[in-house]
DNA sequence: CAAGATAGATACCGATTGGTATCTATCTTA
DNA sequence: TAAGATAGATACCAATCGGTATCTATCTTG
C-alpha cells in the first residue's frame, strides 16, 4: 500500500505510450508490466479488465492533449489566431510529438470497432469535445466581430478536423511533414475567407 | 491439389475482410481458417508467414479498390467530373461500403508501425498511387483547358486525400455520413475554384 | 499406368495471452 | 499497539497465438 494514486498514474502514463504507439490490441499486459515495473496483480487491482484499462488510458491521453491544446489557445486573443494555434498543435504531432504515436483520437477511432464499445464511445466523446472546441472558438469570433456572422460553425469544424486528422495519417505514414504543412496552408486560407 | 489459384484467391478475399474490419494484429490465423474453411497447412503453403499474408492481402484489397475507382472515373469526361467521382467513391465507403471495414489505406496506415515494415511499405505505395491518380486527373485537366494551368497539383491532391480520409474516420466513428457529406461539399467548392 | 510433385489436412510445438487465487507486507484506524 | 484493510507480488490457469513436421490424397507428367 505504498502510493496507489501514483501507481495508477504511472500505469496510465506508460500504457498510454504503449497503446498509442503499438495499438491497443497489440499491447499486452506483459508489455505494461515491464514498462511500469509493476506486476499483473498491481495492474488488475486498479483496473478490472484490459478493456477498462484501454478506455481509462484513452481518457487519460485525451485529458493531456486537450490540456496542452488549451494552453496554446489561451495565449491567443482572436478567433483566427486561436484556430491557427490549433493547426500548429496538430503539426506538432509530426514535428515534435507531445505524445509518441501521433493523435490518440485518430489511433483509437481506427482501431475501435464494435468488439470494443468502451474504447469507441470514449473516442466519440473526444471527437465531440474537439468539434465543440472549434465551434466555440468560431462562436466567440462571431460575438467579437472577428468572424463573419453567417459562418456555418459545424461545417468549418468538420473541415478543419477531418483534414488535419487525414494529414497526420499521411505525414506519419510518409515520415515527413509535407502533407500536414500543405493542409495547414490550405486551412489558413480558409480561415481568411471567414475572418472580418 | 484441387485448385491452388482459387484457394489463394479465397484466402486473400476472406482475410481481406477480416483484416480490414478487425485489424491485422487482431485477426488470427485461426480466424482465417474458420472463415475460409481451409486449414493452417493450406494457408502456410501459400503464404510463408502472417506478415507476408498481411502484405499480400493489403495489395489485394488495394487492387480491388483502385479497380472500382477506375471504373467510376472512366465514366466521366472532364477533370472536374472525375474528381467528383472520386469524392462520391469515398462517400460510398460510408453509405454502401465496397468493402467492410472502411478504407484499407487508412486502416493499414494507422496500424502499420515500424514493427511491420512490409505492411507499412505497401501502405505508402497505395498512398502514392492515390496521390498520382489525382495529380494525373488534374494534369489532364490542364492539358484540355478544364483546369487552371497554374494549379499546384501536389497541393490539391494532398488537400483532397487528407480531408476525405479524415472524414471517413469521423463518419465511421460516428456511424453517419454527415461529416463526409460536409467535406465533399467543401471539396466541390474547391474544385470550382480551379475549374475553367 | 507408374512415379514424382504438390495441395491441403492433421497433429503437434513452445511461447504468450488475459485473467485469477492466494499470499505478504505495509498502511490506516480504533 | 492491536486489528482490519488494502497495495502489490507470486504463482498459477486454460485458451490461444504463430508456426512446423508429417502424412495423405489428388494432380501432372513420363
Amino acid at each position: 500500500m505504498r502510493n496507489p494514486d501514483a501507481t495508477k498514474e504511472r500505469i496510465l502514463t506508460r500504457s498510454g505510450v504503449l497503446f498509442n504507439t503499438q495499438g491497443y490490441k497489440a499491447t499486452s499486459i506483459s508489455d505494461i508490466t515491464t514498462s511500469t515495473g509493476f506486476t499483473k496483480g498491481a495492474i488488475y487491482r486498479h483496473f478490472k479488465s484490459k478493456a477498462h484499462l484501454e478506455k481509462d488510458t484513452l481518457f487519460h491521453l485525451s485529458s493531456i492533449m486537450f490540456g496542452k491544446l488549451q494552453e496554446r489557445m489561451k495565449c491567443e486573443s482572436t478567433a483566427g489566431d486561436k484556430l491557427r494555434a490549433v493547426f500548429r498543435y496538430f503539426e506538432s504531432y509530426i514535428t515534435s510529438p507531445p505524445l509518441k504515436g501521433g493523435c490518440p483520437l485518430l489511433n483509437a477511432a481506427i482501431e475501435a470497432d464494435d468488439s470494443n464499445p468502451g474504447l469507441r464511445k470514449e473516442a466519440v466523446k473526444i471527437l465531440d469535445i474537439l468539434r465543440d472546441s472549434v465551434v466555440h472558438i468560431l462562436k466567440n469570433g462571431i460575438r467579437y466581430k472577428q468572424i463573419k456572422k453567417d459562418t456555418d460553425l459545424e461545417f468549418y469544424a468538420t473541415i478543419i478536423i477531418s483534414s488535419l486528422e487525414g494529414a497526420i495519417m499521411m505525414s506519419k505514414l510518409r515520415g515527413d511533414n509535407h502533407d500536414v504543412r500543405r493542409v495547414i496552408k490550405h486551412l489558413e486560407s480558409q480561415v481568411k475567407c471567414i475572418e472580418l
